[in-house]
DNA sequence: CCCCTATACCTAATTATCTTATGTATTAAT
DNA sequence: ATTAATACATAAGATAATTAGGTATAGGGG
């Protein structure tokens, strides 16, 4: 696990990145996912999670869909087109930065910073 | 710039990062270098800047030395022996979380996940 | 000489984004 | 029948930034 402060400004970035491809999820699976995929590394709470969704509804990059299973809801999220744009601006900031830091605290230098 | 998000708790590792080596540094000197170093790309305001050398200090990661340059005082910091384990810490933090956002956005994996 | 920019420190109010805690309810397993 | 897992959600508090303000020295140009 990591120190929290890390993952602050990633997690927009990270569920906008999964729903990539047309790929609709519902909340608990993204948890699920993020868990299965970092080998327990990165741990998204519910607490920080469904605001998120909600503000990147709001914020129209997604919309939902209910669907229930037996009782029990599910509510989809999936990519708009105003979404697609904002994950690839996103991803390629992140990277950017990543790139950024890497040069800047002196890292392996494998992606090279021009 | 970055959008100020990504900067988040990534700046105390910046800071103690640039102080390793036994190399002594004032606020204002720090703020310069990076900006420089990152082409601009990283601007570390002073209201970012002074609350948290002021943490690095209260919790013994650093020391400061004041000098007057004429009538301008500078502070500088120096690591402890204590800061020279946390900067490691946070480095080696910072860059096996960069590995993993690497593999979560499936960016170019040069760095191997493992 | 005055003004502007750069240097150099600092804090306070506000904002954003998380954690922690709590709540509700269904479903599956022991 | 109870517990764990699934599935949603919000509220209080913590943290770490931004934005905006304050003080003061030093140097250069008009």
């Amino acid at each position: 696990m990591y120190s929290s402060e890390l993952i602050k400004g990633t997690l927009k970035t990270i569920i906008l990145n999964l729903l990539k491809n047309g790929n609709k999820m519902y909340g608990y699976e993204i948890t699920q996912k993020v868990k299965e995929l970092t080998s327990d590394k990165i741990q998204i709470t519910e607490g920080a999670l469904y605001p998120t969704l909600h503000a990147l509804e709001k914020h129209g990059d997604v919309i939902t869909e209910k669907v229930y299973i037996g009782k029990r809801v599910r509510k989809y999220y999936i990519l708009t087109d105003q979404g697609k744009k904002t994950v690839s601006e996103r991803v390629n900031e992140l990277a950017d930065f990543m790139n950024t830091m890497r040069f800047l605290l002196d890292l392996d230098p494998a992606i090279s910073h021009v």
